[in-house]
DNA sequence: AGGGACCGACTTTAGACAGCATGTC
DNA sequence: CTAAAGTCGGTCCCT
């Protein structure tokens, strides 16, 4: 409420307001729900990576809600209408010591309080908002307000009992927990969100429920399934979690497709589904609020097993209660090693946030971002610039070390080296290259390694970029198992050339990993079946979507980057892989994927009857379209009249 | 010969943003 | 640094 006041505060003073959150699908919501101000004449617009209107265009809107990386770069192209902006909404705040993201929101907030924007930072799990206020120079507004009474406790095995933080006692029947959440929620018709700390506890656990719970009624999983089909979830998935929403349980995780994930959603904010056994993923963002809430705290991480933070843990706790419904909810810890534990969860404060713009990769991009936006033009600017930052704060007043002097000695230094910003006297500015960098988003490491490795060598083969765009430092961070029975076999490609070895600086796991990755794109650009591809590479469909996004921007950034440095040859074979991994196509398909209405399946069978090109499809007349295998009279219509206007352009 | 219980070695472990130009099957 | 589950292949025993 305080963020809408803000905006609408602005507007009616004609500034322009940014909203601006972690989750694409936060940015939906909220644009949705801002949707409403229109009656008092505000536009709303959003941007993120999904849907782009191209920096100056955005100036036609009042309020605009976007990712935190995508205000990042609007910052960078500095388009005329921000110095309109009038106040700038961080939603959850406390993100910014987040190890990847965090040090985004801290630039976004510098490059805000440069504009002289209002800035109103949100977050429910914040115990040092002192600081952050301070660092900020807004005014700290305090509420615990909270719709729905939330109640925490934790299990206490020894004595079968949940002891609640009202007083309250519960007897756990059989001491089996789980069991007994259960065996509660249909008696007294509730529904249930469990937290697991890893996929396959998650899957192994809805299964487990399902034996318990009886079958429900046909027409409700009928109407489940229905859900699963309309958001498109793939066959091998519904045929997975069939047998489980037969009995109203449903496990929901990253691994999931965009669709099943929606399905599942849907099917239980419907309450359709009466149990949900997730990862973290349902802890942010996502509306699907549970009478009940069970969570795990004990995830592996860095070689050993470890409790998650309190900040985790209030954010799941969080999901307990459904406003409209609930008069309280309640959140169970349900592994704690003493009661002690339990009350710290409970009782404590979540870990006060740190900048985490400490991190090499972190001050690398960003110092790059600064001088190639032209936010910054000398060293000294860059000093006074990065004096603002909490890593500065945070890192005197920790160490007494002055942050600045690093980036001074070390960072620049190796910028200059990469040959992406140069110096005069004491003025800095981009390269050509850098400038590229830095608007495509990407790691000047990532861009020095494909330059490094292209230069010098021909026309390799699909697989080989393939590989290579896998190894960067944008690409390792995506998730990845089953490669290490991989290391004969990728030595012997390596050794025949067709892809390339293991670059200075990449582990033998992140290679093999990178030739894995390589190994399941070059399938999908071959037209391979997705199912296929889940299940014989063993990953799941969220997987293989997040490796095509990726692979995706970073070919065509890698195309980019290539034309930027004079290798013409490798810059045009790039931007054909890239349009090759957005579809999944091969090369002789590309012409016909690029009208609106046909994706890999369809091209290929128009392909396979004889409509090879954008010219084809004029000439044949519309019956011969409408005689292919899925596709009919309406979409052969459409299809006809999307070609001629790609003809027109 | 075939089936199944059992055992030990080995593997794996949360999430999700970014370019560009417009929809997918 | 505080683990636990699944997979795979082999052995042993019974029918």
């Amino acid at each position: 409420m305080i963020a809408e006041l803000a905006l609408i505060n602005a507007f009616l003073k004609g500034r322009k307001g940014i909203y601006t959150t972690p989750l694409k699908t936060l940015a939906n919501e909220k644009y949705e729900e801002f949707s409403l101000w229109s009656k008092i004449g505000a536009k709303i617009g959003i941007s993120t990576g999904d849907y782009d209107e191209p920096g100056e265009w955005l100036d036609k809107y009042d309020i605009i809600v976007t990712t935190y990386e995508r205000l990042d770069s609007l910052f960078r192209l500095r388009p005329k209408w921000l110095r309109k902006v009038g106040v700038v909404v961080i939603d959850e705040l406390h993100n910014i010591s987040d190890g990847e993201r965090g040090p985004t929101i801290e630039l976004i907030a510098i490059y805000a309080l440069k504009l002289g924007a209002q800035i109103v930072g949100l977050s429910a799990t914040l115990s040092n908002p002192e600081e952050l206020a301070e660092w900020l120079g807004c005014k700290l507004v305090l509420s615990s307000w909270r719709p729905v009474k939330l109640i925490e406790g934790f299990y206490i095995k020894r004595r079968s009992i949940i002891a609640f933080n009202d007083g309250r006692i519960e007897e756990v029947l059989n001491n089996n927990l789980i069991d007994h959440i259960v065996r509660s929620a249909l008696n007294q018709h509730y529904q249930v969100i469990i937290f697991q700390q890893a996929r396959h506890k998650a899957e192994s656990m809805a299964k487990n429920i399902a034996l318990k719970v009886p079958v429900i009624d046909r027409n409700t999983y009928l109407e489940i399934i229905d859900k699963f089909k309309k958001y498109e979830a793939l066959r091998s998935e519904i045929k997975d979690l069939d047998k489980l929403v037969m009995h109203g349980v449903a496990y929901h995780h990253a691994g999931l497709s965009h669709g099943a994930r929606l399905a599942v959603e849907n099917s239980f904010r419907s309450g359709l589904i009466r149990f949900v056994v997730a990862t973290p993923t349902l802890a942010a963002g996502i509306n699907m609020p549970a009478r009940r809430v069970v969570i795990y705290t004990r995830r592996f991480e860095g070689g050993y097993v470890k409790p998650i933070s309190i900040a985790e843990y209030k954010q799941m706790a969080g999901r307990a209660g459904r406003p409209q419904y609930d008069v309280i909810g309640e959140a169970i810890i349900a592994d704690v090693k003493d009661e002690g534990e339990g009350w710290r969860y409970i009782n404590g404060r979540p870990e006060p946030v740190k900048s985490a713009l400490i991190s090499e990769r972190a001050l690398r991009i960003h110092t790059l971002s600064l001088i190639a936006s032209g936010y910054v033009e000398g060293i000294d600017e860059l000093r006074d610039l990065l004096r603002k930052t909490l890593a500065y704060k945070n890192l005197l007043e920790s160490r007494g070390v002055d942050i600045t002097n690093y980036v001074i000695k070390n960072i620049l230094p190796r910028l200059m080296e990469m040959d992406m910003i140069r110096a005069d006297g004491r003025y800095l500015y981009p390269t050509k290259l850098g400038l590229t960098v830095s608007r495509l988003y990407v790691d000047p490491l990532t861009a020095i390694m494909i330059i490094d490795e292209l230069e010098g060598i021909g026309k390799p083969s699909p697989l080989y970029y393939l590989t290579l765009i896998a190894m960067t430092p944008d690409f390792t961070r995506v998730r990845m198992v089953g490669y290490k029975g991989l290391q004969r076999e990728a030595y012997s490609a390596y050794e025949s050339g067709l892809i390339p070895g293991p670059i200075r600086g990449v582990s033998l796991y992140d290679w093999l990993k990178a030739y894995k990755i390589g190994l399941i794109l070059n399938q999908w650009i071959n037209e391979v079946d997705e199912d296929y591809i889940i299940t014989t590479f063993k990953i799941g469909a969220g997987d293989l979507n997040l490796i095509i996004e990726t692979a995706s921007w970073l070919t065509y950034a890698a195309s980019k980057i290539c034309e930027s440095v004079g290798l013409k040859n490798h810059a045009n074979e790039l931007n054909k892989l890239s349009l090759r991994v957005r579809y999944g196509v091969k090369e002789e398909l590309i012409d016909l994927v690029r009208i609106k209405g046909i994706g890999r399946v369809r091209a290929r069978l128009m392909y396979m009857h004889g409509i090879r090109t954008i010219d084809d499809i004029l000439n044949v007349g519309i019956e011969r379209i409408a005689k292919i295998p899925m596709i009919g009279e309406v979409l052969a219509n459409n299809i006809i009249n999307e070609a001629k206007k790609l003809k027109n352009k």
